[in-house]
DNA sequence: CTGTTTTCAGAACATTTGTTTCTTATGTAA
DNA sequence: TTACATAAGAAACAAATGTTCTGAAAACAG
């Protein structure tokens, strides 16, 4: 694909996270900086062609954007899963700069109050059953909010350094320990020292989808 | 608000989750019945003046839909919460038709893959940790199929009538006899007979939220 | 290089669509 | 009733926006 046209297009998808109404053929032109509207119509014809778009002829903003099945998009706001996390390995590196690869990893929807309420977000999925203490099962996705300090009782990602372990627990310092209690009021929490721990964010939510495994 | 008017935003949030553009004053004039354009601007004067609708001067299909807190809704799909459930009360009641009281209930986003492949869906907020042995949380938030027909090894929202009891459990029929499996593996199985179990629908997602607790 | 396809430019055109103006109806309070 | 604000109607206007036409530049295959 001609790397206007990929312009074009990640310009599409920007326009109408942001704006809620996708762009007009001049919009385009100017972000662009495409001299002539007729071009701009040239690359929508093709990016139709080849599936990335739907046009409504005759209609002012008429442009649909599609995702790999051919369904429009919505305009919700979308976090990257970014990797997974299990007990054993280590949590995949996250930059907090706005990753661009936009087309690299898969994504998850979340509640627009969320973004909102948090900031940039990313999403990892939940690999084994480990986590099954947090009421997280094999498969979950979890969305986290990327931070360093919490607050005692959040939900959070550690990395337990000796144990060599990631984990999603309940938070607690207590002095120079650290108290790691489980979701799940049945089993018994973990203490540890606290430079034992690393903690890379916080859980703001988590989402599981059922039926896709059987 | 007089009723042309609340036709109008009702017209506005159907368009806009149908097509992922708002509607022009033209399209509004025609699906409700109004024999002018300007008895259409009129109204979207006044509804942006309460603070439902936000309009862009001079931008064609300029109109973004406001949720309670002033902020652009997204074209997401979103079911509604008819209610909570917890075990020992009994499961709200669900008309299978298309509810039209839209104000009336909480809703979620969901992912609009789940829309497409299930149809219609509801949700229930859980009340208290009943529900804990099938990885579900206190107020965690359920999306379900209704159904009455469900296969083996579905989770499904079952009401036990001899226990008086909801609950969220796998099911797999065993002759006369059903099994309802927890999800989480160090919970044990409930056996009962298959006329003491009425199912009302599939669960087909979880969405947890933390924090709003602390 | 030559022919061909793809891509881009500039301009004009035609439809869509927000806006305005004037007028008439409807309801409400003094 | 009058006075006044609110709501509705009809028509025209003007800006926004999709579309088309002609031609040229660029990329590409032989």
């Amino acid at each position: 694909m001609p790397p206007r046209r990929q312009r074009i297009l990640g310009f599409l998808q920007e326009f109408y996270l942001e704006n809620g109404i996708p762009p007009t053929v001049r919009d385009i032109q100017k972000a662009c900086d495409i001299s002539s509207t007729s071009v701009v119509d040239y690359n929508l014809d093709k990016l139709e062609q080849a599936g990335y778009i739907n046009r409504r002829p005759d209609v002012a903003r008429g442009i649909k954007i599609l995702d790999q099945d051919g369904q429009p998009v919505s305009n919700a706001p979308r976090v990257q899963i970014v990797g997974a996390i299990a007990a054993g390995i280590p949590i995949p590196a996250w930059s907090t700069e706005a990753s661009e690869s936009s087309q690299e990893f898969d994504t998850v929807e979340v509640a627009p109050e969320l973004q909102r309420q948090h900031g940039t977000l990313f999403a990892l999925r939940v690999k084994g059953t480990s986590m099954i203490d947090a009421l997280i099962d094999d498969g979950d996705v979890v969305i986290i909010k990327p931070s360093n300090t919490v607050n005692n009782g959040e939900t959070v990602v550690a990395w337990l350094k000796e144990e060599e372990e990631t984990t999603l627990k309940k938070f607690y310092a207590e002095g120079s320990q650290v108290r790691l209690q489980p979701a799940n009021s049945t089993m018994d929490p973990i203490y540890c020292a606290a430079d034992n721990v690393e903690v890379r964010g916080k859980v703001v939510s988590v989402i599981r989808q059922l039926g896709k495994n059987l």
